[in-house]
DNA sequence: CTCATAGAAGCTCCGTCCTA
DNA sequence: TAGGACGGAGCTTCTATGAG
């Protein structure tokens, strides 16, 4: 556990409205939350800082074998996480932002009517070609050179590999559910990449490769409660897979919602999963619709 | 009739893998 | 070594279908 921040739960509620279920589906639930823009800067600080924890981990990634030579960082150009993230191109950040909601959700609304879900830590750091490209941006900036981050040519493609990992743990700490999420986020609904979504969870593994991220990166935190974590994602790896059960998970970000017909709350599937959903594991649909979504990506990443 | 939606196909990128 | 296919991310455009 690298990070801990919460949000205050009464604004947050404010902000993202939770819209009434219908479902009775015995594996599957559809949750839905719309933003209420209007309701944003009680929970705008907040938020941001929390989005920001969630990064800390991939600049200090990025900064390390820098810190002998130029620490501390005083001077912006020499930091080489100064531009992270801000400078990535706008797709790059609502990826971001979708598995920051993701996990923001779990902790926060639950899931599965659990409430005691942990996400130790994300996995941004793991997303090498946008770190490469991070070289070359910074590159630019100390050259001069103009960088526009949203041009076409700015695009990387996302990290492979799970979106994030959620976990219960038992009295004694051992790992008794692993919830892996797929975390979608775009501008406007796109069918396919919902159904690709709830493919890739399907094919999911019950050890999922984000297991031996998550032991590569704690390890790095000397903390008695990163390095509780290691041990007990060790335990995991080798032996308590094989009992620890897997949940899948799929939080879709989207920038708009259905009008059509008027009954209509959500893009995803109320009363059954998607039929490219084929595992027969509990699955939690999470949709978050953002009336702002290009605002919130600027305000979160980009400082405005 | 108009507007919205689903689904398919095509597009922009880069890195990787395979083949000549 | 060079060229090409492919994968993975989301966007754009098109068509057929359906809602109001």
């Amino acid at each position: 556990m690298i990070r801990f921040r919460r949000i205050a739960l009464n604004p947050l509620n404010d902000w993202l409205s939770a819209k009434p279920s219908s479902g009775s589906h015995g594996k599957y639930e559809l949750r839905v939350w719309r933003e209420v823009n209007a309701n944003f800067a009680a929970v705008r600080d907040e938020l941001i800082a929390y989005a920001q924890e969630a990064l800390d981990d991939a600049r200090a990634r990025i900064r390390k074998g820098f810190e002998e030579t130029l620490s501390p960082f005083s001077d912006a150009a020499d930091d080489p996480a100064a531009h992270y993230p801000a400078m990535l191109n706008r797709i790059t950040l609502q990826g971001y932002l979708g598995e920051t909601l993701a996990g923001l959700a779990v902790e926060h609304f639950g899931a599965f009517g659990e409430n005691d879900w942990c996400v130790p830590a994300f996995l941004f750091r793991f997303h090498d070609q946008e770190f490469q490209h991070l070289d070359l941006i910074n590159e630019r900036f100390l050259r001069g050179a103009v960088h526009d981050p949203d041009a076409v040519v700015e695009r990387r493609p996302g990290r492979t590999g799970d979106d994030a990992l959620a976990f219960r743990l038992d009295q004694g700490g051992k790992i008794t559910h692993v919830l892996a999420l797929e975390a979608k986020c775009l501008i406007r609904n796109n069918s396919t990449t919902i159904a690709e979504a709830h493919n890739k969870l399907a094919e999911g593994t019950c050890r999922p490769s984000g297991i031996r991220e998550l032991i590569t990166l704690l390890s790095d935190y000397k903390t008695d409660e990163a390095q509780a974590w290691v041990a007990r994602l060790l335990e995991l790896f080798k032996e308590g897979f094989k009992t620890a059960e897997r949940r899948d998970g799929l939080a879709y970000t989207v920038g708009n919602w259905p009008k059509q017909p008027a009954t209509r709350v959500s893009w995803l599937s109320p009363n059954a999963p998607h039929a490219s959903y084929t595992a027969g594991r509990r699955l939690d649909a999470m949709e978050f619709q953002l009336e702002a979504l290009e605002q919130l990506v600027d305000t979160l990443y980009r400082g405005f």
